[in-house]
DNA sequence: TAATATACTACTAATACGGTAGGAATACAG
DNA sequence: CTGTATTCCTACCGTATTAGTAGTATATTA
């Protein structure tokens, strides 16, 4: 059970959004040096965020993505979800009831539900704002410039 | 974040010598059967669990499978090592420290070790015992012939 | 010795992951 | 109105992993 780069990288990105937040629009290739990504991947992960809601963009010349939502309206799992799919642990079983006819009385099914339910428990629990107000914690200061 | 079939059908196959514990061993043809799983693939994963010491086997004729130990010694995390690595979500910087220098200061590393904690959280505090008793209360009984 | 099991090793097909490439569309600055 | 900066869109590619198949060797029992 592996969590993908996709997922990894885009919260980053998304966290230094947040980061951002109120300075205006934040470019692509900014977060793509400062974390260390490809711009052209993150351009694909940033699509995606998009579709989902939790950015905008702004084309053109002084163009760049800033947050759809208050940093305290977006909880991670709605990053998660957008990155990852609907399914914190992709158990077909689980999303589909028609999947398997025993589903009902499944012991090893009601066990992964069990575990996606803690996934999602820490993710919803979460905002972005959370992320930000720790890393101010830690002192972890540099993007303020 | 995908669950792998190794797993699932792992723990099925495993949950299926609890419940026939008591009964000399069970062959893979029973339990590839039975769970709708090729014998050729189970084989694997049956060597797998044996090597981190979940199952013993016995060969030849009138061999096959059983628990290592009592079900009531074997937690759901144990198996889910085994078959699927130590790491529950497989996040580099959770296990190796040297991975990336900031770790220490990483506020979304901090998020996966929370998702990682509440996954094996959930793990942990199940046994294969568990199992066997919602088993039997679900009235699943089909087991015992 | 025959039959029944697991053990071991190698191979394969399909899929997902991680990333690259090129050009089109849009917006702003001068 | 032209150039430049930026996102947008689509396609492609190499690699690793997953999910399985196949064949043969080895051990055990009867």
């Amino acid at each position: 059970m592996k969590l993908s780069t996709r997922t990894r990288y885009g919260l980053r990105a998304i966290l230094e959004l947040a980061l951002n937040h109120g300075k205006g629009p934040l470019q692509l290739k900014i977060i793509a040096s400062s974390q260390d990504i490809s711009v052209k991947y993150l351009e694909q992960l940033m699509a995606t965020l998009k579709s989902g809601g939790i950015v905008r963009s702004l084309r053109g010349s002084k163009g760049g993505y800033i947050l759809a939502k208050a940093a305290n309206q977006i909880k991670l799992s709605d990053v998660f979800s957008a990155l990852e799919g609907p399914s914190a642990i992709s158990v077909e079983c689980l999303d589909d009831n028609s999947y398997c006819l025993r589903a009902a009385d499944c012991v090893t099914r009601q066990v992964w539900v069990q575990v996606q339910e803690a996934v999602m428990g820490v993710l919803e629990s979460l905002t972005l704002q959370d992320l930000v107000d720790r890393a101010k914690e830690k002192g972890n200061l540099d993007y303020q410039i």
